[in-house]
RNA sequence: GGCUGGGUAGCUCAGCUGGUUAGAGCACGGCACUCAUAAUGCCGGGGUCGGCGGUUCAAGUCCGCCCCCAGCUACCA
């Protein structure tokens, strides 16, 4: 036996010229409640998430900030470090570009890219703009009035010009490619992306510019220091800097290829086309699944730094909390569409699905335990029919969560389990405990454990989505921390067991008063 | 322009290979209950399923045309 199978995600790499927002919690998230999820259903998992620290950008920022661009990427991928911990994330480890193993991983890739032939020395050229030192596409660029040609974003003049470069043999890989997307459907995900990256491939590839010149801040390419590896060579070879690549020997090269890379849909591109040409030539086994999710919109509007509206994941957490907002990001939206934030729609999700329906079932049951039936786990008497379906609804949960997440169908999944929540509270006015306190008590006693079951049963699967709450519920239960894994899933609650007091766990949430607002700012 | 995916109740969306009176959640209205976080449950109103035409015994579900929305159409992390 090989032992646990193995379950290797990842993050894209963060820029650290840029402060986290809700895109790379988002991100992250996601790949959280899969690591979770993973873990406890028995998977040797392996989570990774890290910064992306080289390129002209941080290089220049460096020198704004007077410092040496080694400090200040340890400076401000600090910010990415902090949000692990505010959005309670659990990866395995945090990666950064800068250090030695990911040059050594990065050079070993090129030098067999080399060997294979699908490197060479050419020209880069573009349309340049000296003031903000970057190349614009002839798309980005148009010629004005006075016959200039200038770039539209910035309005700087461009000019044309080369520089020498090493270019990957790209277009020769667009048949392979395509033969690869039609051997592994699950590779693209969701399925509109995929059919924008077949369609993009069969357009015909052009060879790639993997090399500059023009800056340092980066690694520099085996046998010519003079160029440093282009952003998206170097970026994406952490995937297995992180396995020990180019030594297989290494332990955790058993995670490589990657069960999934998740990546918002701008960078789907690299991760689809790019990397698997890439690790074809080397010889290494491309990643088993790339999934593109969408971007957040805040209110309706597009976010963007100049209009202001960038949402602060920290600022969310604070004010909502942190298992309320996991929840309501991947519960609100599809996993794969764009989503809109919007507060109304985010409070209705933390009263009505946490609050209400979810938290109050387990308070509403564990009072009535608490104030009248002993304190402990109740005593299971005779199942009926309708104490078996519901049962069973709890039961089934674990292969549809499983099912679902597996798709990375988190709002699915999710849905999945309220279903059983909404089930369990109709049980509840079904059987009216409260009513059976006089007249069969030991009827009141089954049911009561009957849904203290189920509530396990859902808690257990809600683990992954909001690790804090779990923890309250299931300590509520006295489920002990050995049987929290799914192995567990069928140890049933044992009668008598004693219990603590219950508390609530998802407080309603109260808007400021309109009034207070308004008298407060004027 | 081309390609792809969409346009279904006020809102967000389900509706596999065509087949009984088109569904869910939220919102809204009424009722019940009182264990519970003024929570829960039940009932109800509400849709010419983007438009027009066609195929069929039968179309939201297939075909054609048209209108509208979104994404992609390469080197920006």
């Amino acid at each position: 036996m090989s032992g646990r199978s193995t379950y290797y995600v990842t993050t894209p790499i963060y820029y650290v010229n840029d402060v986290p927002h809700i895109g790379h919690a988002y991100t992250t998230l996601a790949c959280d409640v899969l690591a979770r999820f993973m873990r406890l259903d028995g998977r040797d998992v392996h989570f990774l998430t890290g910064t992306d620290e080289h390129g002209q950008k941080v290089e220049k920022a460096a020198a704004a900030a007077g410092l040496a661009p080694q400090a200040f990427t340890d400076k401000v991928s600090q910010s990415f470090r902090d949000l692990v911990k505010t959005m309670n994330y659990s990866p395995d480890n945090f990666i950064r570009t800068t250090e030695p193993r990911h040059h050594a991983a990065s050079q070993a890739l090129w030098e067999r890219l080399v060997t294979s032939g699908d490197i060479y020395l050419g020209k880069y050229a573009g349309w340049y703009s000296v003031r903000d030192e970057a190349y614009f596409v002839e798309g980005e660029t148009e010629v004005g009035t006075d016959g200039k040609r200038r770039a539209v974003s910035s309005g700087a003049e461009v000019e044309w010009v080369e520089e020498p470069s090493y270019f990957f043999k790209l277009s020769a890989w667009a048949d392979r490619l395509l033969d690869f997307y039609d051997k592994n459907p699950r590779f693209i995900a969701p399925e509109s992306r995929r059919n924008e990256v077949i369609s993009f491939v069969k357009g015909g590839l052009q060879d790639l510019s993997v090399s500059r010149t023009s800056f340092s801040w980066g690694v520099p390419v085996p046998g010519d220091a003079k160029h440093i590896m282009y952003v998206w060579l170097d970026a994406l070879t952490n995937y297995i800097t992180e396995c020990g690549y180019p030594d297989t020997s290494n332990p955790l090269w058993k995670y490589w290829p990657a069960d999934l890379h998740m990546v918002g849909k701008d960078i789907i591109r690299f991760h689809c086309v790019f990397w698997p040409a890439f690790l074809m030539s080397a010889g290494v086994a491309p990643p088993q699944r790339v999934f593109a999710h969408g971007w957040w919109t805040n209110e309706g509007q597009k976010i963007s730094k100049s209009l202001g509206n960038v949402i602060d994941p920290v600022e969310l957490v604070a004010t909502y909390g942190l298992d309320p907002v996991r929840y309501f990001l991947l519960r609100e939206v599809p996993f794969g569409n764009d989503g809109d934030l919007q507060r109304r729609a985010l409070i209705g999700r933390l009263n009505g699905d946490l609050a209400n329906a979810y938290g109050n079932l387990c308070q509403r049951v564990l009072s009535i335990v608490a104030k009248s039936a002993g304190g402990k786990v109740p005593a299971k008497g005779a199942i009926g029919e309708a104490d078996t379906t519901l049962l069973d609804r709890g039961k089934g949960l674990l292969a549809t969560v499983r099912t679902e997440l597996n798709e990375q169908a988190f709002h699915r999944a999710l849905t999945a389990i309220w279903e059983v929540i909404a089930d369990a509270n109709r049980y509840v006015d079904a059987q009216a405990p409260w009513a059976l306190a006089k007249t069969d008590p030991a009827r009141r006693d089954t049911v009561l454990w009957v849904l203290a079951e189920t509530i396990r049963r859902v808690t257990l699967l809600v683990q992954p989505f909001m690790p804090d709450a779990a923890v309250k519920i299931l300590d509520q239960l006295a489920v002990p921390a050995t049987e929290r894994a799914f192995a567990g899933f069928d140890k049933e609650l044992v009668s008598g067991t004693a219990l603590p007091a219950p508390q609530g766990v998802f407080p309603r949430f109260v808007e400021p008063a309109q009034d207070a607002k308004r008298g407060a700012a004027s």
